[in-house]
DNA sequence: CACTAGTCGTCAT
DNA sequence: CGACTAGTG
């Protein structure tokens, strides 16, 4: 199904395009796509369950295309269909069913012409031609089998997340969706000109804060209302009304945008089954089983956490079905080996299978050896903690957990270390804030003023965050993009993995709820000639860049207008040092150095903390509470939540302005109740590599 | 103007 | 599954 309506609207992130450009490439296929296209010529063969060579002629002249550009190609196929499926999936068999029989009558009146009609609408891609296909280019050198556990566009996305896939060959919008950043639409086999899409090009087809403020997540749950696969949708509401929506409702909590915003603005009666509906179709876009080919075996889209958030198990959770069971589970890791070839039973012995990996060649992503030493990245990387619940000194743990919205998280918790001087830590931040490195300095990746509980001290009066980092795109030399903005995660709340409740309420409290991120500048611009705008970084962990799109003549409407000082007068309380946050085009404007007290104001920690993975360091700041509650309970009756949630600011200064908050305040604020809680962070570098996992 | 629902075509000559 | 279109609010 993929999307309705959604492609026209996207123009802008097209251009005219030709497959030379993707030479000495790896292109995944979306084979699905072009069987359906080939069925138009052997409809009734393949109607009738028989093989037919048409399709397989048809689909050889793409990969034959590819091929001539020394392409290694991988055909991916979809698998099992998701749970979430299987009802629409009977009902469509059955409609193919009563198709096929019209066509075998009108055959029988010799009505020709009509049969074909019914013989089209009677085709799928059946296991015969499954089976008949993979036994035919399973044998073509530089052409690779991949079954997909459940949908091949979560797969094929996934093997370009991850690298292992340059771009994808396909017809469907649903792969946009999935975050992939090149696909290839509209190929042609004969001439290779086709339509590329980039997500790059993405905030261009928007305007006013959905452009300047791009964020996947966004746009991912405006194509969920448009209705997507897995949710029909919100009536009257598509492209256009979708994104006038978005551009005035940011906020994190997706229940509530969907009770409160969502009907206020459209009085579409949001009922819990659609929130449920919704918050599946997300999930299953974010979670959905795939196979990894780096470490061989099935793994979900992006990381799962072990429980629903809280916020949404009231909607998801099923007692008798397992934690994400709509976004398939995860086969065991021989039969998956198995299945991803194209072995089907895996109820005989191996040694029967008719593909196996020791057999295929060293250019296969599937030999063994093909991606040795190499491991999926991380998905998202956060984060900074430290408490006494960390374990021996030294070790380091992570959990993962996830946003209010869904985000993957990796939360960091550091035990407590060695204290590094004051001096150390003053210099630490000079140095970073005068230059960005692509890389960490020594002693920022030291942990920094840690004091134990352990030892009876004082919870320290500081924390340690980030405020900008750079993005190093992924298996790329270029120079690194300028500093973006971290503040995607703000105002939501995790749920973490472990047992650890004291962590939990922490983490929690510091994710404060709140509407919208702020709109603020990185401490630190780059200071080099060329005007860019800092771009924004996605939690999904796609990177944007927003460069140029604001050279783009395009709709500049009222929504440009009232983003940005709604904002502002929504502030709790104002402070004349935030003002050099609202415009993203001043990297010519700050490149002197601000000595000190340059204060800024958030209202979440986690604005402070988000790390994507690869990404290298920033700069440290110091964050201080507040001495005063500024808490207005204007917001969200939520249904069970127990803690209250905290509306104030966090004042983040450079470090030589420490004074202002004892560690009274500083312990009441963070406390969950439980006393000697001391917390601490660090300034973290994380490695492309998964060292930390 | 925006959205919806329905129909048509996908091949290859 | 997308493209296209006629019809509706």
């Amino acid at each position: 199904m993929g999307i309705k309506t959604l492609l026209p609207s996207l123009k802008r992130a097209f251009s005219p395009g030709s497959i030379e450009a993707f030479a000495n490439k790896t292109i995944g296929v979306d084979i699905s796509c072009i069987l359906h296209r080939a069925f138009s010529g052997c409809a009734q063969e393949v109607a009738r369950n028989e093989t037919s060579d048409f399709y397989i002629t048809f689909v050889r002249r793409y990969i034959d295309l590819l091929l001539r550009y020394n392409c290694h190609v991988i055909l991916v196929y979809d698998g099992q269909p998701l749970p979430s499926k299987r009802g629409t999936n009977a009902s469509r068999t059955s409609r193919r069913e009563s198709n096929l029989q019209k066509a075998e009558a009108l055959v029988l009146q010799g009505n020709s012409n009509e049969a074909y009609k019914y013989f089209q609408s009677a085709t799928s891609i059946t296991s015969v031609v499954v089976e008949h296909t993979i036994a035919e280019f399973s044998k073509i050198p530089n052409v690779d089998i991949l079954v997909a556990p459940y949908e091949a566009d979560a797969q094929l996305a996934y093997l370009m997340k991850h690298n292992i896939a340059d771009a994808v060959v396909t017809d469907d919008s649903d792969l946009i969706l999935f975050g992939c950043s090149t696909l290839i639409y509209k190929l042609n086999w004969n001439t290779g000109s086709c339509e590329v899409y980039e997500l790059s090009k993405l905030p261009l087809c928007f305007s006013g804060y959905m452009r300047r403020k791009f964020s996947f997540d966004t746009f991912r749950y405006l194509c969920i209302i448009m209705g997507c696969d897995y949710f029909p949708g919100i009536s009257k509401v598509g492209f256009k009304k979708g994104v006038e929506f978005f551009d005035c409702n940011r906020g994190t909590n997706l229940v509530k945008m969907l009770k409160q915003d969502l009907n206020a603005k459209f009085s579409a009666g949001i009922t819990d089954e659609d929130v449920q509906g919704f918050l599946t179709a997300n999930f299953t876009f974010l979670y959905q089983v795939v196979y990894c080919p780096l470490s061989k075996k099935e793994v979900a889209f992006t990381e799962r956490p072990d429980e629903y958030p809280l916020t949404y198990a009231p909607y998801l959770k099923r007692s008798n079905l397992p934690v994400w069971h709509f976004a398939g589970s995860i086969s065991p890791e021989e039969d998956s080996c198995r299945k991803v070839l194209g072995n089907r039973d895996t109820t005989v012995d191996p040694k029967l299978d008719k593909y196996k990996r020791e057999l295929l060649p060293k250019w296969s992503v599937h030999h063994p050896e093909k991606f040795a030493g190499r491991a999926p990245t991380a998905d998202a990387d956060v984060v900074f903690l430290s408490s006494q619940a960390s374990p021996a000194a030294g070790a380091k743990r992570t959990h993962s957990a996830t946003t209010n919205t869904g985000e993957p998280v990796r939360v960091l918790f550091t035990p407590p270390q060695a204290k590094v001087p004051r001096t150390q830590q003053t210099t630490a931040f000079t140095t970073q804030a005068s230059t960005i490195q692509p890389r960490v300095d020594k002693t920022q990746s030291q942990p920094v003023s840690l004091r134990s509980p352990a030892t009876n001290k004082k919870p320290p009066a500081s924390i340690w965050g980030r405020l900008s980092a750079q993005v190093v795109k992924k298996n790329s030399q270029e120079s690194p993009q300028p500093p973006v903005r971290l503040n995607t995660f703000a105002g939501n709340s995790v749920s973490l993995a472990s047992q650890d409740s004291i962590t939990e309420k922490l983490v929690n409290k510091l994710l404060i709820q709140h509407k919208e991120p702020i709109d603020e500048r990185p401490e630190d611009t780059e200071n080099t000639s060329k005007p860019e705008k800092p771009s924004e970084i996605v939690p999904e962990t796609q990177v944007m860049s927003v460069d140029k799109i604001a050279d783009e003549p395009a709709l500049l409407k009222s929504s440009d207008v009232k983003a940005t000082p709604d904002k502002e007068a929504a502030g709790v309380d104002e402070n004349a040092a935030d003002k050099s946050t609202t415009t993203p085009d001043s990297s010519t404007a700050t490149p002197k150095r601000r000595s000190r007290h340059q204060v800024r104001r958030f209202d979440s920690f986690a604005q402070l903390e988000i790390l994507h993975r690869q990404m290298p360091l920033i700069s440290p700041v110091r964050v201080e509470i507040p001495r005063s509650r500024g808490s207005s309970s204007q917001s969200s009756p939520k249904p069970g939540t127990s803690s209250t949630p905290i509306k104030r600011r966090l004042t983040v200064s450079p470090l030589e302005t420490s004074s202002r908050n004892s560690p009274e305040a500083v312990k009441k604020f963070f406390s969950p109740g439980t006393e000697g809680f001391g917390l601490t962070s660090k300034v973290y570098q994380l490695n492309a590599t998964n060292k930390l996992l």
